[in-house]
DNA sequence: TTGTAATTTTGTAACGATAACAAATTTGTA
DNA sequence: TACAAATTTGTTATCGTTACAAAATTACAA
């Protein structure tokens, strides 16, 4: 329940990727970085709607187009049915639990990612590990699989 | 262009996986493992349908989903819109050409895999590895940026 | 402050990939 | 041959996303 991320801050993050702030984007924003369950336009726009009952799906989703194209954000692809969205910007993977649905964050050392980045002959400009399985938690002694 | 893989081993390849054979099935496969372009749902309708007038999309969506299961081939997900197949089921990474568009399979050394899939505590079931950027043919020398 | 253009937000409608469903066809077996 | 199970097919429905234009807001010049 990491909430109350000052609002100049986020005002700030945005103008940093040439993104001009309005009280919408700071709210997708803020969300999007005080969250880590990387929520789809769905779960955000469910979020947000108490507080800004006139927000609109479609500014969803024309922010975090504008975000993507900014790089301000990073788009996940991990089932082709819904898409998901993260703030964490630095490089980490993704780990799906098929068990709960969860997506988990997983850091990886950077020595694996250059690693994986030497790729002869090819510009690599972005690297995505995403894992399916079972997490710790499902696979605690208590939980039937 | 490589064709005419012969039919019996289609066969004896979809019973190793517990799957029945048949006509459709056989076609579906023969081309998931003839081919290395990962086709979506239209392209194998597209390219089976002059040999198979009746054929259904419905028949490719569940054969695709009934091969899956059975793990005869592998679903890529690079983009949220259109769900890829891929016949071939070694482990290997996909690199997606955002000027061409190709997706380009990319052999990773196992070592790397044996170190991704050190993951404590998580049961590991398959790691996907996805690269974005520009492949060595569009960096050619005679290509514009 | 006022007017105007540019930007942003919004709601509705359209799109398209996929899934649900039941009927029709084919296959396996008694 | 007969019948049940499995497979294929066509139609319809679903739902996440995009297109589009109108409305609202913001930035800026006079």
């Amino acid at each position: 329940m990491q909430e109350e991320q000052p609002i100049v801050d986020i005002a700030l993050h945005l103008k940093n990727h040439g993104i001009r702030p309005s009280m919408q984007r700071m709210a997708i924003m803020e969300y999007l970085m005080g969250t880590s369950t990387h929520p789809s336009v769905d779960v955000i726009y469910s979020h947000l709607l108490p507080k800004m009952p006139t927000l609109s799906r479609t500014t969803i989703y024309n922010t975090l187009e504008l975000f993507r194209e900014k790089g301000a954000i990073r788009v996940l692809n991990l089932d082709n049915k819904i898409t998901r969205y993260d703030g964490k910007t630095t490089e980490h993977a993704h780990f799906v639990c098929r068990r709960c649905g969860r997506i988990y964050d997983v850091e990886i050392p950077d020595e694996i990612y250059e690693q994986l980045n030497k790729l002869p002959d090819h510009l690599v400009e972005q690297t995505d590990v995403n894992y399916t399985g079972v997490c710790a938690e499902c696979l605690g002694p208590n939980v039937i699989r």
